[in-house]
DNA sequence: CAGTGGTCTAGACCACGTG
DNA sequence: ACGTGGTCTAGACCACTGT
């Protein structure tokens, strides 16, 4: 009668998120092999492979080839973040969705541009000024600049009815991005726009989009005032 | 001559994100089991099942034991966002850490801070204000509430020369926690402390964490004016 | 070159949740 | 009840990289 339940590569994970937060290990010292951690648990290298692996996901260890897992000294905290679609976010708290263009200009691309999201001299891009409307209220006012170079067909769309990122992921694939969370003080413009007084401090979420080192697109969102961004850990 | 080489999870990994994106199966519809899968890419199951598995953290399907699995309609886009320890963080741009404590002192559990993160009234806290300083610029002020009752250690830690991160992360473990980000205009004293004007648009990180259903903490985090939070997708 | 993690396999049993 | 995903195993080969 033995209670021999296989170990869960769960087991292992816990044992060894404790084992490091218990300091038996010293932060950024060499912890056993796979091989060795498998005879101590009885269990299949595998499941020691999958704790290990998932604990390194989580930053809590490194892992290399050869050199062997070692923990890692300053154990990096992630959050995840839920980037929503506009559309969702409005609708899922219960208000109508409503979408307005304000401009639509194609122009050659701004140097400040340029430099920010590494595209060439020259090219032409489409800039869009967008508002999104949570049933009466202003929601957020996008910035968004398009490649027309990697993005041609963007010249045929009017984005009357359309926002632009929901054209965007219908149209064009991406293979890399990234997101910048700060914040601003509302000039006259956002003011106006998003109808808060003038200085308020704004939300604000940048976006470079790539498709294989070509710059697709670069869009700055200005959230009403009193956005905040939740998660769990 | 067969150029037969495994196949990857990886592989299977795009073929899928490939037959996603190009609507093959349609958004919210069930897609064929690991079985069969399996069969299509001549692998093994465990191999598909690896890529389903990713998949799913990433947001792109959806799995469910008998369900089967199923394409995910709103496609969640997830950023992932390092919370820095402030030290390393300040470190690493190449400045001096400097920490100073402001204020120390023992309350009653405010009723809104009951409110915010579950506590019991009548509860004793520990309310911490400091300042964190990257070489002589001000870099951070926190506003920092523990638990007495699940942190009892706390008492007797004067907080001068050690900040509560840091105190928590070695004496206190704690189960889960939550990350708020959101902006403030720079009232009185943020404007004093952080050195900006009045009305600055502030960025900020409000942080609660639980062992057990127990609130442990809640800090509220003031960053400089300009501060941003970068990541890639 | 040799040791460590990375991955694949084929088969098995289990747990959950739908019908 | 039973089908689907969830996990474990034992063994094998590969790929990277420190020595």
């Amino acid at each position: 009668m033995s209670t021999d339940q296989k170990t869960s590569y769960l087991d292992v994970k816990n044992v060894i998120r404790r084992r490091i937060h218990d300091t038996v290990w010293e932060p950024g010292s060499l912890m056993p092999g796979e091989v060795e951690l498998s005879q101590e648990f009885g269990c299949a290298r595998a499941t020691v492979n999958r704790a290990l692996r998932e604990l390194a996901q989580d930053g809590m260890i490194e892992r290399k080839r050869k050199a062997g897992t070692r923990i890692k000294s300053a154990p990096t905290r992630h959050a995840k973040f839920v980037i929503p679609r506009i559309r969702e976010e409005i609708e899922r708290m219960g208000f109508d969705y409503r979408y307005a263009l304000i401009e639509r200009k194609e122009k050659t691309i701004p140097d400040w541009l340029c430099a920010r999201i590494g595209g060439k001299a020259g090219e032409d891009v489409l800039h869009l000024r967008c508002m999104h409307y949570a049933g009466s209220r202003a929601f957020q006012y996008e910035d968004r600049w398009i490649n027309l170079v990697s993005a041609p067909k963007a010249r045929a769309q009017t984005f009357q009815d359309i926002n632009p990122n929901e054209w965007l992921i219908r149209e064009v694939p991406f293979s890399d991005g990234e997101v910048i969370l700060s914040t601003v003080n509302a000039d006259q413009i956002m003011s106006e726009m998003l109808n808060v007084s003038l200085g308020a401090a704004l939300f604000t979420l940048e976006r470079i989009t790539w498709l294989k080192d070509m710059p697709m697109t670069f869009a700055k969102l200005y959230f009403h005032a009193g956005y905040q961004m939740t998660t769990r850990l």
